[in-house]
DNA sequence: GTAATTCTTCAAGTTAACTTGAGATCAATA
DNA sequence: TATTGATCTCAAGTTAACTTGAAGAATTAC
Protein backbone atom coordinates (compact mmCIF):
# COMPACT_ATOMS: atom_id res chain seq x y z
CA UNK A 1 0.00 0.00 0.00
CA UNK A 2 1.26 3.66 -0.91
CA UNK A 3 1.37 6.13 1.68
CA UNK A 4 -0.77 8.32 -0.61
CA UNK A 5 -1.70 10.72 2.17
CA UNK A 6 1.76 12.40 3.09
CA UNK A 7 4.48 12.39 0.31
CA UNK A 8 8.18 14.49 0.92
CA UNK A 9 6.09 17.49 2.22
CA UNK A 10 2.58 18.05 1.03
CA UNK A 11 -0.64 15.83 -0.29
CA UNK A 12 -0.75 14.82 -4.23
CA UNK A 13 -3.24 15.92 -6.33
CA UNK A 14 -4.76 12.62 -6.46
CA UNK A 15 -5.11 12.50 -2.82
CA UNK A 16 -7.06 16.10 -2.38
CA UNK A 17 -9.01 15.03 -5.46
CA UNK A 18 -10.27 12.14 -3.41
CA UNK A 19 -10.90 14.31 -0.21
CA UNK A 20 -12.72 17.38 -2.34
CA UNK A 21 -14.46 14.76 -4.41
CA UNK A 22 -13.20 17.62 -7.04
CA UNK A 23 -11.50 15.56 -10.38
CA UNK A 24 -7.78 16.63 -10.98
CA UNK A 25 -8.29 18.52 -13.93
CA UNK A 26 -10.71 20.62 -11.65
CA UNK A 27 -8.48 21.63 -8.88
CA UNK A 28 -6.10 22.46 -11.58
CA UNK A 29 -7.86 24.48 -13.08
CA UNK A 30 -8.80 26.23 -10.11
CA UNK A 31 -4.88 26.60 -10.00
CA UNK A 32 -4.39 28.25 -13.38
CA UNK A 33 -7.65 30.77 -11.62
CA UNK A 34 -5.31 31.33 -8.70
CA UNK A 35 -7.85 29.60 -5.90
CA UNK A 36 -5.35 27.67 -4.77
CA UNK A 37 -1.42 27.77 -5.03
CA UNK A 38 0.49 24.51 -4.07
CA UNK A 39 4.09 24.02 -4.19
CA UNK A 40 5.86 21.56 -6.57
CA UNK A 41 8.14 18.70 -5.76
CA UNK A 42 11.52 18.16 -7.31
CA UNK A 43 9.97 16.15 -10.09
CA UNK A 44 7.61 19.19 -10.91
CA UNK A 45 4.54 17.52 -9.10
CA UNK A 46 2.22 19.40 -7.17
CA UNK A 47 1.95 18.98 -3.66
CA UNK A 48 -1.23 20.87 -1.39
CA UNK A 49 -1.23 21.61 2.49
CA UNK A 50 -3.75 20.76 4.34
CA UNK A 51 -5.33 23.96 4.36
CA UNK A 52 -5.77 23.64 0.32
CA UNK A 53 -8.67 21.14 1.29
CA UNK A 54 -10.29 23.36 3.20
CA UNK A 55 -10.11 26.12 0.76
CA UNK A 56 -11.02 23.96 -2.05
CA UNK A 57 -14.09 23.26 0.22
CA UNK A 58 -15.19 26.73 0.65
CA UNK A 59 -14.25 27.39 -3.36
CA UNK A 60 -17.19 24.45 -4.19
CA UNK A 61 -19.47 25.58 -1.16
CA UNK A 62 -19.15 29.18 -2.29
CA UNK A 63 -19.96 28.12 -5.67
CA UNK A 64 -23.13 26.20 -4.10
CA UNK A 65 -24.40 29.82 -2.77
CA UNK A 66 -24.12 30.88 -6.51
CA UNK A 67 -20.98 32.74 -6.66
CA UNK A 68 -18.72 32.87 -9.41
CA UNK A 69 -15.30 31.29 -9.47
CA UNK A 70 -14.24 35.81 -10.15
CA UNK A 71 -15.55 36.42 -6.65
CA UNK A 72 -14.68 33.75 -4.89
CA UNK A 73 -11.04 34.63 -5.75
CA UNK A 74 -11.66 37.89 -4.66
CA UNK A 75 -12.97 36.88 -1.51
CA UNK A 76 -9.84 34.57 -0.67
CA UNK A 77 -7.62 37.49 -1.62
CA UNK A 78 -8.53 38.89 2.13
CA UNK A 79 -6.75 35.52 3.19
CA UNK A 80 -3.58 36.10 5.06
CA UNK A 81 -0.39 35.26 2.84
CA UNK A 82 2.00 34.15 5.49
CA UNK A 83 0.16 31.85 7.79
CA UNK A 84 -2.66 28.69 7.76
CA UNK A 85 -6.23 30.83 7.34
CA UNK A 86 -7.82 30.17 11.11
CA UNK A 87 -11.53 29.89 12.44
CA UNK A 88 -11.73 33.63 11.94
CA UNK A 89 -10.62 34.00 8.83
CA UNK A 90 -13.02 31.79 7.42
CA UNK A 91 -15.97 33.38 9.59
CA UNK A 92 -15.30 36.69 8.43
CA UNK A 93 -15.40 35.61 4.78
CA UNK A 94 -18.48 33.65 5.33
CA UNK A 95 -20.27 36.52 7.00
CA UNK A 96 -19.62 38.91 4.04
CA UNK A 97 -20.73 35.91 1.60
CA UNK A 98 -23.77 35.85 3.75
CA UNK A 99 -24.30 40.02 3.40
CA UNK A 100 -24.43 39.28 -0.29
CA UNK A 101 -27.06 36.42 -0.49
CA UNK A 102 -29.27 38.31 1.93
CA UNK A 103 -29.36 40.87 -0.46
CA UNK A 104 -30.13 38.68 -3.08
CA UNK A 105 -32.60 36.64 -1.78
CA UNK A 106 -34.43 40.31 -0.91
CA UNK A 107 -34.07 40.95 -4.67
CA UNK A 108 -35.63 38.06 -5.63
CA UNK A 109 -38.35 38.26 -3.06
CA UNK A 110 -39.01 42.00 -4.32
CA UNK A 111 -39.24 40.39 -8.56
CA UNK A 112 -41.58 38.03 -7.10
CA UNK A 113 -43.63 40.40 -5.67
CA UNK A 114 -43.35 42.44 -9.14
CA UNK A 115 -44.26 39.47 -10.94
CA UNK A 116 -47.15 38.97 -8.79
CA UNK A 117 -48.39 42.13 -9.87
CA UNK A 118 -47.71 41.51 -13.14
CA UNK A 119 -49.78 38.12 -13.09
CA UNK A 120 -52.59 40.65 -11.91
CA UNK A 121 -52.33 42.84 -14.27
CA UNK A 122 -52.30 39.43 -16.91
CA UNK A 123 -48.89 40.93 -18.39
CA UNK A 124 -50.54 43.28 -20.29
CA UNK A 125 -51.61 46.64 -18.64
CA UNK A 126 -48.29 48.11 -20.08
CA UNK A 127 -46.56 51.46 -19.16
CA UNK A 128 -47.75 50.97 -15.82
CA UNK A 129 -46.94 47.32 -14.94
CA UNK A 130 -44.56 46.68 -12.50
CA UNK A 131 -41.92 44.52 -13.88
CA UNK A 132 -41.63 47.74 -16.95
CA UNK A 133 -38.31 49.14 -15.89
CA UNK A 134 -36.00 50.38 -18.53
CA UNK A 135 -33.14 51.36 -15.63
CA UNK A 136 -32.67 47.60 -14.92
CA UNK A 137 -31.38 47.43 -18.63
CA UNK A 138 -28.26 49.44 -18.09
CA UNK A 139 -27.41 47.46 -15.03
CA UNK A 140 -26.81 44.13 -17.38
CA UNK A 141 -24.76 41.72 -15.22
CA UNK A 142 -27.41 41.47 -12.22
CA UNK A 143 -30.32 39.13 -12.05
CA UNK A 144 -33.02 41.82 -13.24
CA UNK A 145 -36.04 42.51 -16.07
CA UNK A 146 -35.22 44.74 -18.20
CA UNK A 147 -38.25 45.56 -20.25
CA UNK A 148 -41.85 44.67 -20.15
CA UNK A 149 -43.76 42.27 -22.51
CA UNK A 150 -45.30 44.48 -25.40
CA UNK A 151 -44.72 48.15 -24.27
CA UNK A 152 -46.97 50.89 -25.17
CA UNK A 153 -48.10 48.46 -28.23
CA UNK A 154 -51.56 48.20 -28.78
CA UNK A 155 -53.41 45.20 -28.06
CA UNK A 156 -53.95 42.36 -30.73
CA UNK B 1 -39.58 58.74 -44.21
CA UNK B 2 -39.94 55.00 -44.22
CA UNK B 3 -42.87 53.06 -42.81
CA UNK B 4 -40.78 51.02 -40.90
CA UNK B 5 -43.50 49.47 -38.98
CA UNK B 6 -45.83 47.94 -40.87
CA UNK B 7 -44.13 45.86 -44.09
CA UNK B 8 -46.58 43.69 -46.09
CA UNK B 9 -47.51 41.83 -43.38
CA UNK B 10 -45.93 41.74 -40.25
CA UNK B 11 -42.99 44.11 -38.81
CA UNK B 12 -39.72 44.09 -39.41
CA UNK B 13 -36.75 42.64 -37.55
CA UNK B 14 -35.45 46.31 -37.03
CA UNK B 15 -38.43 47.17 -35.59
CA UNK B 16 -39.02 44.32 -33.47
CA UNK B 17 -35.72 45.44 -32.15
CA UNK B 18 -36.08 48.77 -31.32
CA UNK B 19 -39.35 47.99 -29.30
CA UNK B 20 -37.94 45.13 -27.59
CA UNK B 21 -34.22 46.56 -27.27
CA UNK B 22 -32.97 43.35 -28.22
CA UNK B 23 -30.16 42.95 -31.17
CA UNK B 24 -31.23 41.59 -34.26
CA UNK B 25 -28.31 38.94 -33.58
CA UNK B 26 -30.08 37.68 -30.33
CA UNK B 27 -33.32 38.09 -31.67
CA UNK B 28 -32.16 35.67 -34.35
CA UNK B 29 -30.68 33.47 -31.94
CA UNK B 30 -33.77 33.19 -30.14
CA UNK B 31 -35.35 31.77 -33.51
CA UNK B 32 -32.84 29.58 -33.78
CA UNK B 33 -33.31 28.49 -30.26
CA UNK B 34 -37.26 28.49 -31.32
CA UNK B 35 -38.28 30.69 -29.11
CA UNK B 36 -40.25 32.80 -31.49
CA UNK B 37 -41.23 32.06 -35.15
CA UNK B 38 -41.81 34.65 -37.37
CA UNK B 39 -42.78 34.50 -41.18
CA UNK B 40 -40.59 35.48 -44.00
CA UNK B 41 -41.62 37.23 -47.21
CA UNK B 42 -41.10 37.18 -50.41
CA UNK B 43 -37.47 38.23 -50.23
CA UNK B 44 -36.53 35.95 -47.79
CA UNK B 45 -36.73 38.52 -44.61
CA UNK B 46 -38.36 37.82 -41.60
CA UNK B 47 -41.60 39.35 -40.47
CA UNK B 48 -43.32 39.46 -36.98
CA UNK B 49 -46.47 39.49 -35.63
CA UNK B 50 -47.42 42.01 -32.85
CA UNK B 51 -47.66 39.22 -30.16
CA UNK B 52 -43.79 38.55 -30.89
CA UNK B 53 -42.71 41.91 -29.18
CA UNK B 54 -44.44 40.43 -26.03
CA UNK B 55 -43.23 36.95 -26.53
CA UNK B 56 -39.86 38.17 -26.94
CA UNK B 57 -40.48 40.58 -23.87
CA UNK B 58 -41.63 37.39 -21.68
CA UNK B 59 -38.09 35.92 -22.52
CA UNK B 60 -36.09 38.85 -21.67
CA UNK B 61 -38.45 39.29 -18.02
CA UNK B 62 -37.66 35.79 -17.38
CA UNK B 63 -33.82 35.53 -17.50
CA UNK B 64 -33.51 38.48 -15.49
CA UNK B 65 -35.67 36.52 -13.09
CA UNK B 66 -32.90 33.64 -13.65
CA UNK B 67 -34.51 31.09 -16.18
CA UNK B 68 -32.56 29.76 -18.80
CA UNK B 69 -33.66 30.18 -22.56
CA UNK B 70 -34.26 26.41 -22.41
CA UNK B 71 -36.60 26.49 -19.61
CA UNK B 72 -38.36 29.62 -21.06
CA UNK B 73 -38.59 27.83 -24.36
CA UNK B 74 -40.42 24.88 -22.56
CA UNK B 75 -42.97 27.52 -20.59
CA UNK B 76 -43.76 29.25 -24.08
CA UNK B 77 -44.53 26.11 -25.79
CA UNK B 78 -47.64 25.78 -23.45
CA UNK B 79 -48.92 28.66 -25.49
CA UNK B 80 -52.07 28.10 -27.85
CA UNK B 81 -50.66 27.45 -31.51
CA UNK B 82 -53.91 28.70 -34.11
CA UNK B 83 -54.52 31.74 -31.59
CA UNK B 84 -52.36 34.94 -30.14
CA UNK B 85 -51.71 34.08 -27.04
CA UNK B 86 -54.04 36.32 -24.07
CA UNK B 87 -54.48 37.52 -21.24
CA UNK B 88 -55.19 34.00 -19.38
CA UNK B 89 -52.17 32.14 -21.34
CA UNK B 90 -49.50 34.86 -19.55
CA UNK B 91 -51.33 34.91 -16.42
CA UNK B 92 -51.01 31.12 -16.27
CA UNK B 93 -47.11 30.72 -17.60
CA UNK B 94 -46.07 33.77 -14.91
CA UNK B 95 -48.01 31.86 -12.02
CA UNK B 96 -45.76 28.72 -12.37
CA UNK B 97 -42.53 31.25 -12.93
CA UNK B 98 -43.75 32.49 -9.46
CA UNK B 99 -44.17 28.96 -7.97
CA UNK B 100 -40.44 28.35 -9.34
CA UNK B 101 -39.22 31.44 -8.10
CA UNK B 102 -40.67 30.75 -4.28
CA UNK B 103 -38.75 27.54 -4.62
CA UNK B 104 -35.65 28.84 -5.52
CA UNK B 105 -36.16 31.21 -3.09
CA UNK B 106 -36.75 29.25 -0.11
CA UNK B 107 -33.90 26.89 -1.32
CA UNK B 108 -31.80 30.46 -1.29
CA UNK B 109 -33.35 30.97 3.03
CA UNK B 110 -32.13 27.70 3.66
CA UNK B 111 -28.61 27.89 2.42
CA UNK B 112 -28.14 31.15 3.94
CA UNK B 113 -29.47 29.63 7.29
CA UNK B 114 -26.38 27.43 6.85
CA UNK B 115 -24.10 29.67 6.22
CA UNK B 116 -25.01 31.32 8.87
CA UNK B 117 -24.52 27.59 11.31
CA UNK B 118 -21.44 27.45 9.47
CA UNK B 119 -20.27 30.83 10.76
CA UNK B 120 -21.16 29.95 14.06
CA UNK B 121 -18.86 26.64 13.79
CA UNK B 122 -16.34 28.79 11.99
CA UNK B 123 -16.21 26.35 9.25
CA UNK B 124 -13.77 24.38 10.81
CA UNK B 125 -16.28 21.60 13.09
CA UNK B 126 -16.50 19.71 10.55
CA UNK B 127 -18.82 15.93 10.49
CA UNK B 128 -21.48 18.09 11.81
CA UNK B 129 -21.64 21.32 10.23
CA UNK B 130 -24.73 22.01 8.77
CA UNK B 131 -23.59 22.94 5.12
CA UNK B 132 -21.72 19.32 4.75
CA UNK B 133 -23.98 17.11 2.80
CA UNK B 134 -22.77 14.71 0.31
CA UNK B 135 -26.18 14.05 -1.23
CA UNK B 136 -26.10 17.40 -2.68
CA UNK B 137 -23.65 16.45 -4.76
CA UNK B 138 -25.27 13.96 -6.93
CA UNK B 139 -27.73 16.45 -8.00
CA UNK B 140 -25.69 18.84 -9.89
CA UNK B 141 -27.24 21.43 -12.28
CA UNK B 142 -29.11 22.95 -9.14
CA UNK B 143 -27.60 25.11 -6.64
CA UNK B 144 -26.84 23.40 -4.07
CA UNK B 145 -23.67 23.10 -1.39
CA UNK B 146 -21.77 19.97 -1.92
CA UNK B 147 -18.58 18.82 0.40
CA UNK B 148 -17.97 20.95 3.28
CA UNK B 149 -14.47 22.36 4.02
CA UNK B 150 -11.80 20.02 4.88
CA UNK B 151 -14.79 17.29 5.88
CA UNK B 152 -12.71 14.55 8.58
CA UNK B 153 -9.25 15.65 8.34
CA UNK B 154 -7.61 16.70 11.11
CA UNK B 155 -7.34 20.31 12.12
CA UNK B 156 -3.80 21.84 10.84
C1' DG C 1 15.08 -2.74 -12.56
C1' DT C 2 10.92 -3.06 -14.78
C1' DA C 3 6.08 -2.30 -14.94
C1' DA C 4 2.18 -0.03 -13.49
C1' DT C 5 0.44 4.28 -11.58
C1' DT C 6 0.11 8.86 -11.25
C1' DC C 7 1.25 13.06 -12.69
C1' DT C 8 2.80 16.78 -16.06
C1' DT C 9 1.71 20.16 -19.89
C1' DC C 10 -0.75 21.72 -23.75
C1' DA C 11 -4.25 21.97 -27.14
C1' DA C 12 -8.75 21.47 -28.17
C1' DG C 13 -13.65 20.43 -27.15
C1' DT C 14 -18.15 21.57 -24.38
C1' DT C 15 -22.48 24.42 -23.01
C1' DA C 16 -24.98 28.74 -22.81
C1' DA C 17 -26.14 32.76 -24.77
C1' DC C 18 -24.82 35.58 -27.72
C1' DT C 19 -21.76 38.86 -30.81
C1' DT C 20 -18.94 39.94 -34.81
C1' DG C 21 -17.74 39.94 -39.48
C1' DA C 22 -17.88 38.71 -44.39
C1' DG C 23 -20.10 38.56 -48.56
C1' DA C 24 -24.41 38.67 -50.76
C1' DT C 25 -29.20 39.99 -51.37
C1' DC C 26 -33.54 42.71 -50.56
C1' DA C 27 -36.04 46.95 -49.87
C1' DA C 28 -36.72 51.85 -49.73
C1' DT C 29 -35.60 56.36 -51.42
C1' DA C 30 -34.18 60.14 -54.55
C1' DT D 1 -32.70 53.42 -62.01
C1' DA D 2 -29.16 53.87 -58.90
C1' DT D 3 -27.82 53.99 -54.37
C1' DT D 4 -28.20 53.66 -49.71
C1' DG D 5 -29.67 51.00 -45.86
C1' DA D 6 -31.58 46.88 -43.90
C1' DT D 7 -31.43 41.92 -43.90
C1' DC D 8 -29.84 37.46 -45.03
C1' DT D 9 -26.77 33.30 -44.02
C1' DC D 10 -22.88 31.15 -42.23
C1' DA D 11 -18.65 30.69 -39.81
C1' DA D 12 -16.08 31.88 -36.13
C1' DG D 13 -15.17 34.31 -31.76
C1' DT D 14 -16.48 35.19 -26.59
C1' DT D 15 -16.91 34.01 -21.38
C1' DA D 16 -17.25 30.69 -17.65
C1' DA D 17 -16.01 26.63 -15.85
C1' DC D 18 -14.40 22.84 -16.89
C1' DT D 19 -13.37 18.06 -19.44
C1' DT D 20 -10.88 15.14 -22.67
C1' DG D 21 -7.01 13.40 -24.91
C1' DA D 22 -2.24 12.96 -26.29
C1' DA D 23 2.50 12.37 -25.34
C1' DG D 24 5.81 12.19 -22.06
C1' DA D 25 7.97 12.25 -17.33
C1' DA D 26 7.94 11.11 -12.33
C1' DT D 27 6.68 7.92 -8.68
C1' DT D 28 5.54 3.72 -6.66
C1' DA D 29 5.13 -1.24 -6.56
C1' DC D 30 7.03 -5.70 -6.95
Amino acid sequence: MPNIRLQERGLTIGYVSERTGLPPSAIRYYEEEGLVRPDRNAGGHRRYARHDIRQLSFVMISQGLGFTLAEIREALSSLPEGRTPNKGDWARISRSFGAVLDQRITQMQALRQRLDGCIGCGCLSLKTCALYNKRDRAARKGAGPRYLMGDTIEMD
